[in-house]
DNA sequence: CCGTATCCGTACGGATACTG
DNA sequence: CAGTATCCGTACGGATACGG
């Protein structure tokens, strides 16, 4: 566990955060849910879908691109088409979607009343 | 506008938002698989086994125990000692955690190897 | 020990306008 | 249509100091 004295304890983060950071950020969730849902998508569809402007659309879309969750189609034609994919490995985090879809399910319920019955501090 | 036929009204967005926002804020999951793993835990020991600063962490406790994923529990000694453990209600996600934990282990280097085949812009 | 109070820097998202 | 460029406001996290 600890080395030899005088070394610092090593802190071992949770291991499932570089996952969180890479699906759980900010627009990537919807995008990738509505990809999986509607499938292929261009991406005036998706700005007004989601309600999301296209500078930080194309961010996102670049990252996720990049990270191989989804697969981008250029069709140069005039006016140029893009299609928006969702990828085999973005199609792999399915089990995790439907984990995630059956505990809102089930328990989303309950943090509501636990929000209700909270009466200290930190009222949003 | 709106008279798109077939598409009614609705635009549904995402249905696990809520959840994500709920579970996978910032030091939200690291604060969750800590209580999850090593079990009940004192401030300090939160503080320093995270690397966060008093103020965030105190933040992310109320929330989460404002939701019904934390309990906590102040015993009035001197000097004074509370315990965070995680609820029934924290407990519940281990589904997900797996779900999580197994994409983890069996896709994340495929996303190692498309940011390296990855040849575009935003290089980070 | 367990927080709270305060200041501060920045990263990020939104809005707008413009180009190919 | 599919972005890019630019400006801007703010929410958030980190650092520090102090209090019960």
């Amino acid at each position: 566990m600890t080395t030899t004295a005088g070394a610092t304890t090593d802190v071992r983060p949770c291991p499932i955060s570089p996952v969180v950071e890479l699906v759980f950020s900010r627009w990537t969730t919807p995008i990738l849910w509505t990809l999986h849902e509607h499938g292929t998508q261009r991406f005036v569809e998706l700005e007004r879908t989601l309600g999301v402007t296209p500078k930080v659309l194309t961010q996102r879309l670049r990252q996720m691109e990049r990270d191989g969750l989804v697969v981008r189609t250029y069709h140069p034609e005039i006016p140029p088409r893009v299609q928006y994919e969702i990828s085999e490995l973005g199609e792999s985090l399915a089990p995790v979607f439907a984990a995630l879809t059956q505990w809102s399910e089930r328990h989303l319920p309950s943090v509501r009343e636990a929000r209700a019955a909270y009466s200290g501090p930190l009222p949003r």
